[in-house]
DNA sequence: TCTTAAACGAGACGGTACGTCGGGTCTTCTA
DNA sequence: TAGAAGACCCGACGTACCGTCTCGTTTAAGA
């Protein structure tokens, strides 16, 4: 409700406790679980006073999403450095095979326990707590499916997919499905169901 | 942990307190929102002692799931007294007006702000607790879908689907991207919006 | 301030915890003082949760002044057992000698380190907590000074003290230095001293 | 615990701050009470830095007592600028008066509210804290104590008192008395109330 | 007069305890 | 004997201060 009575100064911010607590709380989350992940618990696991968490952040909620945004960005400076075209679906010119590729890859990536737990989390709250939802899908969500927005309006162009296709409802006839079946457990997924989404939602369901 | 030391005797229940708990839950939910929700404002909202509460379901997630279900089934006795067939996608012989048909009674049924807190809350439980995600699914969301694979399965008799479709995956082509809509508030959902999902879903998003 | 809202049941009070927590509290402003006493450390100590002690005292001192009046409660009956008349200054005909012999036994008493702490710490309190010094000396000092009154108007009946005397005030010549010189450490308490005070009040100052 | 690490440099202390310092804690005192003062409050009130006060002075109590002795200092020098006789006790010859004179100027110091508060609040901390006792004793009762003592004993080389009392006890028959019903509640004062005190004390409680 | 080291204001930090809330268990009394 | 009531132990909440520790910024000494 109320505004932070006199913002703290964030020049004078410690930068070793922010890390020790953004470390502490993904921990925390995958070792015990978002529930019982507790201020305390991270406070005490990072070596910090609960105070300091509480100066910086509202919730637990907003610690996690936080520690979360800066796990992602250090992976994607470490891939960016890697093959230097981080932040794009490739465009081999096949565009079934480019987003399969996507897809597979965002499977291995679900499947990664690191991320499993702290995302599953955060998605959990924001569903609960609009306001912090808005900020995890607009930090996370939104970028990638941009990424899609790109490559169909490319695949526009191509005569790949139709003109008068809306992008950004076309990419959830795949991405929906894949997110679905993580979040709520209605069903496995592999690089097989994924490829199949592709491939209907390319062609459609009904006969040609 | 434990489990109820000599499990209660069902026979001897009381009705009334089973009833008072459920429309407690629900209201509270409704009003307060899941997390401040608690076991003693349920019971004392109820006008029950905690140890009923407490006899009866292990957690409050699983008291909610219940009333829930309580009420998903007397809205469908109330709808199935009405029009003596709640449980089927109707088959009118057009596959998309059908399809559509029930897709905008389902955005319908989002909006209702009845059912949306608890589903909501529990949807979002369960995203974090895998054992009661499943019971969620399972008597909930299955059911539903399987109505989208009967209606399929009809729909390949009549050649209006491909044979070499698997409906379970098909239908998430259009029921995926509603569902994360509404859950994740990352888009609007509206009959527009729904029939796009449908026409895209049945004809493929490549020229044909 | 607000009172309790819906005071608890005394019925159904835990005799054990209480008895505990005066045990916990005394034995704790004993070891480390009355600052370093913390309600926290008392339910520890007890083995109590903390709501036990703030369901039933408003403060830590209150806690500290029940478990007193409780202590001196079991010390008065236990002496009362023993000599049969534990609450009355003996009147063996010598006025002197039945004040010097009060005050030298009170003298051995403010030396007992077990009532030292607690009653030194309520002193304190009392002295900046008024409504806490009232109760302190109407519970515990007020019945003592009272003893000293019945005996001076005694001693007036045997024409040993003058009649225009007012015994409340008499009184405090030979209680008060005793106190101050305890609580203040103004001074060393002695039986010497303590006679000496009996002396100089009985007999005055000036020469006769 | 630790010593301060070289020791500041009293020569570069700022006076503005110590006058600042001293203000905010006695305004404080007065306000809020002794528990409710802290270090925060007061080096906000002062618009001093914490550290400047933790830099002078070990504790709380310390800061109160220099800012009460410093308080008594000026009150005194004013009241020696005006009557050049501030630190003794008349002696006009007759001692009961002069003592009664002392008495009623003392009763009426001690309803001062400006001086209430904070000399209350050290003899309380006084009680508990046995170092801060000592000298808050030494450096503000023990010389008030003194002037009694030289004005008994010239009292005792004219005859009034008898040469073999000690004039350091005698004089606790009447101020004791005082300063326990001051501290404890334990009764009102007043003029009578002091004058009363003398008399019985010169006179003693026995008939003569 | 300028340099420079200190005291200073500010306030972030690791902590401890506060008083409150709710969880889940247990006991007592009532219907 | 199920249920209403609620006391109990426990642990986390979010807040207030503690005493320590940097940070720039005065400010007064001595070069």
């Amino acid at each position: 409700m109320a505004q932070n009575q006199s913002a703290p100064d964030t020049t004078r911010r410690s930068e070793r406790s922010r890390r020790a607590i953004y470390d502490a709380a993904l921990a925390l989350v995958a070792e015990v679980g978002y529930p019982k992940t507790t201020i305390e618990g991270i406070a005490s696991r990072a070596g910090v006073g609960k105070q300091t968490i509480y100066r910086w952040w509202p919730s637990k909620a907003d610690v996690l999403l936080e520690a979360f945004l800066d796990l992602a960005d250090q992976a994607a400076r470490a891939a960016g450095a890697a093959d230097r075209q981080p932040y794009a679906i490739p465009d081999t010119g096949d565009l079934a095979a480019d987003l399969k590729a996507v897809l597979r890859a965002t499977v291995d990536e679900l499947r990664d326990p690191g991320f499993e737990a702290p995302s599953r989390a955060l998605a959990a709250e924001g569903l609960v707590n609009e306001e912090l939802g808005r900020r995890f899908v607009a930090k996370l969500l939104e970028p990638q499916l941009q990424l899609y927005v790109d490559r169909l309006r490319a695949a526009q162009d191509t005569g790949d997919i139709r003109a008068d296709v809306d992008p950004r409802i076309a990419l959830e006839l795949f991405v929906s499905p894949l997110a679905q079946r993580w979040l709520q457990h209605t069903g496995p997924i592999s690089h097989d169901y994924t490829d199949t989404l592709v491939d209907y939602a390319l062609n459609g369901l009904a006969p040609r």
